[in-house]
DNA sequence: TTGTGTGCAAAAGCTTTGCATGTTG
DNA sequence: CAACATGCAAAGCTTTTGCACACAA
């Protein structure tokens, strides 16, 4: 069996493939920031604000701009790379998307925490009410709200 | 069989009613803006923005402020006679949900135009998730993006 | 060389907050 | 009358935009 950690080099160098194709396709720029962007979020782990992402790579002392930061998330959002979230806030969270099972997302109202699930029947709700109502879904969003009821969840352990 | 203009003026008295009972069971007052804003909600057609109703609360003369809207409509997301939701877009819409069947949405990549939909498997889902990962589940939101295949889809009819 | 992409800072847009005033209970 | 709610304007935060410069193609 293949190591994480080369699991995770793999990972990184296909998508920077996808990337390069689709930059190509639609005559954009091969640019170091865009590439270093791709790779900076495939290297970090789940779901992360633009803010955050930007801050991370200042420390690293490498030198970019919001304004490239939100583009890119826009070009990465749209080859499918990442998805882009909105979990009730007026923030947009995103989170890598290639490599990975499709999943939705059960929030806890009370500490935020964010747990991943998956269900067929969303695919199956999906192409009958695409049929139905003559739509071509392209992508859906399924968030489930709620309070945890483990004995260990963050915002219990907050309140002792 | 009752008539429409009827049952609204039915659906307006019993919001407030249900209205007065949260605001007295956590002591909060009654003030009259919190009621002229909630009488404007069900009486406008469905969703909406915070800023829409607060212009059309302007226009009308109504003596209102921004901060009484917006927090007004948080009280109502809490006892549950609006909806909140965010649409791909960091903007808030709100939609009134007394009187009205439950349903999920389906939006337009194109045109923004938002149908509605219901599914029942969505409420299986609910339950089994809460069940398997220990939540109670209180709410939810289910989006499906995609686009318009009717030849009088607004989109199409705009880009002729 | 040409024009797209970038960094920077300012602006925009939605929402929240602070403070003095008004009004409910 | 005391506390809470309101109006107004300013501030906060995320995201977008304008402009001069840099650099991919």
């Amino acid at each position: 069996m293949i190591s994480a950690p080369a699991k995770l080099e793999q990972i990184v160098s296909e998508v920077k493939v996808i990337f390069s194709a689709y930059l190509e396709k639609f005559s954009l720029r091969k640019t170091p920031e865009r590439y270093a962007i791709l790779e900076e979020i495939y290297r970090r782990t789940d779901h992360f604000v633009a803010e955050a992402l930007y801050i991370h790579m200042k420390n690293q002392n490498y030198r970019v701009s919001r304004a490239t930061v939100y583009n890119t998330l826009e070009l990465l959002v749209s080859c499918d790379l990442i998805t882009k979230h909105q979990f009730g806030k007026n923030l947009a969270q995103y989170e890598k998307s290639y490599g990975f099972k499709q999943h939705d997302h059960l929030i806890c109202v009370e500490c935020a925490e964010v747990l991943e699930f998956c269900d067929p029947r969303i695919q199956q709700i999906k192409s009958m009410m695409g049929d139905i109502l003559e739509f071509e879904i392209i992508h859906h969003s399924l968030n489930l709200f709620g309070k945890c009821l483990k004995t260990d969840c963050e915002h219990r352990i907050k309140t002792n």
